[in-house]
DNA sequence: CGCCCCGTTGAAGATGATCAAATCTTGTGG
DNA sequence: CCACAAGATTTGATCATCTTCAACGGGGCG
């Protein structure tokens, strides 16, 4: 796990000291908005998306989380978004009490955890572009684009581990936009959709130059 | 300001000697996407725009800085946005290589930047919500909300420091959408517009509940 | 005084949403 | 193994919100 890497051994020792695991299955939610933020998590394994919403339903996904990625950090008392696993996910949970603790002692974990909170707002800042100024074509590239390297872009075909609605939800869309707009950039031999569920980019060079608005 | 609150005199005068100070006139642009991440800043006076551009010019601006705000924080060797004045201001700048060694000296320091940027993310992902789900009425209300209490909610009256085209570009709409949004509001009686640059809050309630989607 | 920029207002148009229905997938039970 | 039900995805037709295009008004500054 990238969090701990750079430890010496008897600093991992005193590591694992202050991290539960946890395995979940799919559609669990791990938190949801304003719960006391009494943990930070870090994936092992899976996929879990983060969300926010309205009083009336309406939703947003705010990040698609991977091996790697953590979330549960808060300045307040309440987490500010719900967290719900997509697949079957392994997790590590840190106490904020213990983990703040140990930051006195291994201060390169809290630099580290700066470097990623600072990595997932200038995620964040890439997104509020693609929500107030791409069109639906244009989001839909991003997010494969941006999807596929985030999941190893050694082969072009990929799989989508969320439904429609989610991405629906992550691009500020509806699921018949993005499913229209799926075939659209299939039908122009962009990508290929061997099933519902997988993606091949076919002209990477293309979908990049729609992704960046050109 | 609030980096070097809780400083004792000896470590506020360590502080100091990692510091320039720099004013500036409103317009200018204090670096741009892309250049390389050297320093970091902190407002003490004015207001402050940070935006990201398309290459055919369409243009999303991430975040309105206020006095206290910080900025200019990036994983990677350049910035990830643009930074640019829209009053006067007058700003603290930390060369990033000498900061990064007076963090050693003053872990409460990397702490409140933490803080901060973790603050920063939690505004991102309410933009996210806005910029993804939102109706222009309910981006209006919600900004006009947020931006009053920003600038100290003592009174109902505040001055707007940015353009129509500065809101359309953080809201994700055109001018004219802002425009004619704002006049709905003022004829429904919500606000009051005393000329176009000033907004009196007279329903906050009601624009309250118009922000959350209710 | 007059120009120019900014903001407002109006009319027409387009993108994406909504409503509706068909198709495909998946899991269950006979 | 097959039939069937439930859910997800795709496709189609219509609709609404917001954008685009256009023109007008007003305030500030030369």
């Amino acid at each position: 796990m990238a969090f701990c890497a750079g430890l010496s051994t008897q600093q991992f020792r005193r590591f694992m000291t202050v991290l539960g695991q946890a395995s979940i299955d799919p559609g669990v939610t791990i938190f949801r908005e304003g719960d006391p933020a009494l943990n930070l998590y870090t994936i092992t394994a899976g996929a879990v998306k983060l969300y926010k919403l309205l009083s009336d339903g309406r939703r947003q996904i705010t990040a698609f989380l991977f091996p790697g990625d953590f979330f549960g950090l808060s300045v307040h008392e309440g987490y500010a978004y719900t967290a719900e696993s997509m697949t079957p996910v392994v997790l590590c949970r840190f106490p904020r009490r213990k983990l703040e603790a140990l930051f006195d002692e291994l201060p390169m974990l809290e630099k580290k955890l700066l470097g990623a909170t600072t990595q997932e707002l200038a995620a964040a800042q890439e997104q509020m572009l693609l929500l107030g100024r791409k069109t639906a074509r244009e989001r839909v590239a991003t997010f494969l684009v941006v999807l596929w390297r985030r999941l190893g872009d050694k082969t072009p075909v990929f799989a989508l581990p969320m439904s429609r609605s989610d991405i629906a939800d992550f691009l500020g869309l509806t699921i018949e936009t993005v499913s229209r707009t799926l075939t659209g950039l299939k039908r122009d031999g962009l990508i290929a959709l061997p099933d519902a569920n997988h993606v091949a980019i076919q002209r990477l060079d293309d979908l990049l130059c729609i992704a960046e608005g050109g």
